[in-house]
DNA sequence: TGTACATCAGTGAACGCGCGTTCACTGATGTAC
DNA sequence: TGTACATCAGTGAACGCGCGTTCACTGATGTAC
């Protein structure tokens, strides 16, 4: 089938999109440097996608929905395996690997100045929101909607800003303030504030 | 004095800049740009700045080292009047006016692809954490340096992730997060744990 | 007070380069009859 | 099974444009004697 090929060069341009973000930022995400990155010719890579803008709105939506999906996984479930501590530990581990961390870094300045890019990005965001606010829910039932979302709005505020903190851009992870974010992060997650004794 | 005619003209070339930068990202800061916004020509410009880095290691410097100012003025003091409320109160104030946020949010992309800017945030963030773990000593007397730097490290990382949750980028801010958020604020800068019921 | 000179402020044209976009093209693959 | 045709994959050259940088220049301002 002809779509299938189609459909793997396509990834694989996008690929190549985001090795070409992560190193370059989004000022050099240059169609020639993700062409080359490919290893296709310029007009080649035009012909799946017509316009710079296309691209970018294609990558952006990939890199989005893989975060959704992978957020998913790990915050659904029934109330009983709704264990905050995994959870926590799943999204500081993935924050381990600087590079979606770069990326995320780029998108949102990428959502500063594009009006299109903002969309997607605050669409990501309140799914985001939505999905840690449900989590929440199953771990304090008796929380009303709009204090989970409250905390749960806190809680991405804290793991965004660790993310910049322990990426390498603004500072490193250390141990020390690891294990204290750790114990925030549970905090606003299961609300039990009297497990923070140091 | 010809020196003040030439240090005031350089500010007013870092005001342009800072504007284009804020209005069209770190990748529409070109110097034609910049010059338009301070109603100069571009060989003029080029007179103070003789090259793109140099203006922008310029501006980065004059953002950080006016950022550091501000803080300095809110975290200094005796341990009498080293009222946490207030400090938080005032970074959040600061946040609202969204436009140093975007500003940041394009100098951590910077810091992400060019190393000379990557040297100076980095800077900027540790003496950032430093004042705040100084803060906090004042605050808690009893805590080690080790613990207090933990508790700043994470401090940043939230008012970070909050400005980047409030600004419009990836979300607005609300009446219910803003409280949730002092809240969790203070019990790091005073911990306080139990201060926070709900 | 006047003159010569150095320094600073500001202008304007030109350069080579990489960019996004357009377009006419060739070859491969699938489809209809 | 064979042929004609449409669709898809991929090539290559050219365009106009904005970019950073270079450079020779003019006019204003300060300084030394």
């Amino acid at each position: 089938m002809s779509t299938t090929k189609g459909e793997l060069r396509r990834a694989a341009i996008l690929d190549a999109a985001e090795k070409t973000l992560l190193h370059h930022g989004h000022a050099g995400l240059s169609l020639r440097a993700v062409a080359t990155a490919a290893s296709i010719r310029l007009g080649h890579l035009q012909h799946y996608f017509p316009s710079r803008s296309r691209l970018v709105e294609a990558l952006l939506d990939r890199v989005l929905r893989r975060s959704l999906q992978r957020l998913a996984q790990h915050t659904e479930g029934t109330p009983h395996d709704a264990d905050p501590a995994t959870l926590v530990e799943t999204l500081l581990a993935e924050q381990h690997d600087a590079t979606l961390v770069r990326v995320f870094v780029e998108i949102w300045a990428l959502a500063a100045s594009d009006r299109e890019a903002a969309t997607a990005v605050r669409g990501f965001y309140r799914t985001y929101t939505e999905m840690v606010a449900d989590h929440i829910g199953r771990l304090c039932p008796y929380l009303t909607p709009r204090s989970r979302w409250a905390r749960a709005h806190v809680f991405i505020a804290l793991l965004e800003g660790a993310a910049l903190m322990r990426s390498g851009i603004a500072a490193d992870a250390t141990e020390a303030g690891d294990a204290h974010l750790r114990r925030t992060a549970l905090v606003l997650l299961s609300g039990r504030y009297g497990d923070l004794p140091e």
